[in-house]
DNA sequence: TCGTGATATGTTATATTATCACAATTCGTG
DNA sequence: CACGAATTGTGATAATATAACATATCACGA
């Protein structure tokens, strides 16, 4: 098993077989993924029987270091766009499961600092938003 | 099996057996339960084995009579404090599972706004923040 | 280069949450 | 009362996640 210098992880961040695997898959697919799903996936490029918990440790990983996001609401996980240093909130479309991220708009800044003003210490992750996006309600309007 | 009116249920909605016995019990507990909370808490009144899918089913018609919600961040349902007809917000504490509804305030109505106005159909869910009470800062800085 | 501690991985088992599918019972209405 | 709709009972399975033990690999210092 050949240990690799990541060429995408901000920082050279080394990643090592496995993780490496995971957190490239998740790139190419560009989408939130469960943790099933990227086992379905990885098979054929690893050719042997990947166990959950191979998957949830790197995921566990790339989780703390910040190159994925979880999205509690749907169990998936996804790589975070390289653009994009701060997800702060994402869309989920309940039908496709298209998934879209973007920077924390004014409203949702001043909705933290109202929070925090309570005393209560908000983790760093997204705030996930459910709902239809505009594709799928055009094609549910028939 | 006897079928009762609930007496708790705005607007005379009937509960059967099942439905009524998990509604009030979540009243009484008066805090966030997963499914198998549930079903561990009902089996002493309800003296036969408590299969999950009877649970879930109750839970499934509470949904969608929006007498309770469903925490999809952390798999865990709450029956709605009565005097709060819009559960715009919670705020889930990740140390003692504490969880504390409120209205939606400005800042967040006007982000619901942003998003209606790219097209998006927001649902009527409350939008889940994740972090440390105020409690649990102070317990754990020793 | 070797030894060792730290880290990563392999493997088995189990836990937690949820749904499918079929059958039986109860409810509500004509 | 009959019958269709709704509710419930039951067994099985699916989906997501973690615990625990063992082994292999890596990285660093001597």
């Amino acid at each position: 098993m050949q240990t690799a210098t990541t060429e995408q992880a901000p920082t050279e961040l080394k990643l090592s077989g496995n993780r490496k695997a995971v957190y490239m898959l998740m790139q190419q697919q560009q989408r939130a993924l469960s943790a099933y799903e990227i086992i379905d996936l990885l098979r054929p490029q690893i050719g042997r029987i990947i166990h959950p918990m191979l998957v949830y440790r790197c995921l566990d990983f790339l989780l703390e270091k910040q190159l994925v996001v979880k999205l509690v609401s749907v169990n998936k996980f996804v790589a975070l766009p390289n653009d994009l240093t701060e997800p702060g909130q994402c869309l989920i479309c309940e039908i496709c499961q298209a998934v879209t991220f973007s920077a924390s708009s004014n409203p949702l800044q001043q909705q933290k600092r109202k929070i925090a003003a309570t005393g209560f210490k908000l983790n760093q992750q997204p705030v996930e938003f459910h709902g239809i996006c505009a594709s799928c309600q055009k094609d549910h309007t028939e």
